[in-house]
DNA sequence: GATATTAAACTCTGTTGTCGAGCAAAAACA
DNA sequence: TGTTTTTGCTCGACAACAGAGTTTAATATC
């Protein structure tokens, strides 16, 4: 176990690369004396190390802290419904390298094909990396309970067990891919310094995150963030859980499709980046009018949510963004109209991810730091 | 600044009234020696006092830990739409005196007057327990932002500053009735036990609280829990809020009375009281249906809740706990149908608030205990 | 009733972590 | 060249804590 002070040592070298060595020390609060022991010890526990700080002034220079060259590693692996994508994360957010292939050919069904492959592939990247490698982080897009994916509707996977791409890794977090990306933006994107942030993703399904501090509430079994099985959609729409009138099912692909009388698309998200790059168009009035309503259901529901959470900013990732930024209007005025009155003149801020399609990847690297500071040695 | 140590020790005796020194020792995760030296120091700072406990078996017997006579208190206030109610709580949570008003007459729209008259009878009791009184906890049926009530339509009141009941008061926690319960359930009622529970509570209007480890999650100005406001009812009713479609209104006393042909009532919650003891009776055919429309409403929510936020357990509270017993049938199946299918084997339970009408008022005092904590002197 | 057993509390000691004061170092400024 | 400023290092005082051994007060057993 490593002291408590050590260990938010290391949460502000993380989470502020590049700090220096004298501003480390007074975001942690310890005095200079202090320091010097915390930063000898973790250097030479190899966790961090020192180089000469750019001169900034007058005065002694000091040192910036950063990762050590020898220091522990975690594994990122982030699935998509067409792709997976492995990334290997230093000490504050840095990735040294990655893996992947952008064609999945047909997952969809084969959960446990893929995934020796990609077990391969990542036992491949530990060995490179000699037991540097001290945790694992899983992105899934699906519903992800317990550390085990239940079910990926998209990839037809069910009851699959990610923990065995690394059967006896020393920390494992498997989580849903917007509930990481929620992480990934209030850690290194749009909400950065919200004490309470509400991040919303629109993809294959509806999903999202509660981060309060940094923390993620992941709730009993991992489920938290499931924003998409939240009834504000309409009732004659059954959605692949099971239930009716489900929120997610409303403003994706399918419900684009049937706004515009189109067969119902095999790949919604494709779908969606066509219509939408329809509507840019001067033709594209009808598909315009549908991303419209489409921005405005996304508007009504994040106010539902501001209103029962009361979050300080919502960020909006996958299609949202494309939503925002092609029917901000719509969702804005939506928005502005679902909330209670008496917030309207000072709403929490609505705005696009920052991180993207890094999201996933960038949260699962870390949820999985997050589970390994208790583990660090002294 | 207190001790971390000494803290946990303080924590262990409010959580468990009437531990042994040696349990709480186990608890804490300290040997008898430090046991030793805690117990002694906060004993020397009147924080707590022993008594000889039951001998239980053979070994030496051991002491029970106590609040200290002269031991710090809280003043937990709770106003309802029609009456107020002051109490003095001790380490553990024991009332040691309580003050109110059954009848607040003519409160609508009076706040400041009430507030003249309920801050003279708070300042008697604060005299009688010279200066042992520490912080002070309030609990409103409105929406508090930044502890100061926004807006109380059943009262009339708004922009009201309840902190002037106890101007200089070290600490003061000012809170929604319906997250006030919430956090008395969890600590004291049903969700005991709970990693995540989620309280609903049925009133003049609906709110709640989502608590993590004992802890609530008020959001970035404290208006967590406002699940009312969540658009789950139907679009063409008008919530009091400004919104519309807010899922409060379409199970209230105003919501029985549009189900059931009636004037809008001017007490919606004894209206409902009335409804519901009707249909207890042989001929309340009617109002049993309407209940069960309510019910079924009320069960649907809970899940959409259930979906999103993922919590081990729900109580409802208010007149939750009616519904729940008179349509339990209803209510269940909504909540079944309402989950994602996969959760329908194994879904969190939901049960009735055990605090009923005391919710508000003790989560008022354990509100103001909890900010109370850090203050208090070795 | 005498002795053994058990659980708990007390005492003492060595260790560790922390804080602060004073001093040294390395730069910019005058 | 000296002064100022910022930072890092060393050392001593102190409090918190763990652990071992001792004492205390009850029950159990003979």
């Amino acid at each position: 176990m490593i002291g408590t002070r050590a260990s938010e040592l290391l949460r502000v070298v993380h989470e502020n690369p590049d700090v220096t060595r004298a501003d480390a020390a007074r975001l942690v609060g310890i005095g200079t004396g202090a320091a010097t022991e915390l930063v000898a010890r973790l250097t030479a526990a190899e966790l961090i190390s020192e180089r000469p700080a750019e001169p900034s002034g007058r005065g002694r220079p000091t040192t910036v802290l950063q990762p050590h060259p020898k220091g522990p590693l975690v594994l990122a692996v982030a699935f998509t419904h067409e792709s997976w994508r492995a990334e290997v994360v230093q000490l504050g957010g840095a990735v040294v390298a990655c893996d992947g292939d952008e064609e999945m050919a047909h997952a969809y069904g084969e959960g446990d094909r893929i995934l020796v492959e990609v077990k391969d592939r990542l036992t491949r990247l530990r060995r490179r990396f000699r037991g540097r490698i001290r945790g694992m982080g899983v992105s899934v897009p699906g519903l992800v309970a317990m550390d085990r994916l239940v079910e990926a509707s998209t990839l037809g996977w069910s009851g699959v067990n990610l923990a065995t791409l690394w059967p006896n890794a020393p920390v494992t977090a498997v989580g849903n891919d917007a509930t990481f990306a929620g992480a990934a933006e209030s850690r290194r994107g749009a909400a950065v310094g919200a004490a309470v942030a509400l991040h919303i993703r629109v993809d294959a399904g509806l999903g999202g995150a509660l981060v309060e501090n940094g923390r993620v509430l992941t709730g009993a079994v991992g489920l938290g963030g499931e924003f998409g099985h939240i009834p504000f959609g309409a009732d004659d729409v059954e959605c692949p859980c099971g239930a009716r009138g489900c929120w997610g099912p409303s403003l994706d692909g399918h419900a684009l499709a049937r706004l515009l009388d189109h067969p119902d698309p095999k790949d919604p998200v494709a779908y969606a980046r066509r219509v939408l790059a329809a509507a840019a168009t001067e033709a594209g009035e009808r598909e315009r009018q549908a991303v419209e309503v489409v921005a405005a259901r996304l508007g009504r529901g994040i106010a539902g949510l501001v209103n029962a959470i009361d979050p300080d900013l919502v960020s909006v990732g996958g299609l949202g963004v494309d939503y925002l930024a092609a029917a901000s209007r719509s969702l804005d005025d939506a928005y502005l109209a679902g909330l209670m009155a008496f917030r309207r003149s000072d709403p929490p801020p609505v705005v696009a991810a920052e991180l993207l399609e890094g999201g996933p990847v960038a949260g699962a690297a870390e949820e999985a730091w997050a589970r390994l500071w208790p583990l660090l040695p002294t």
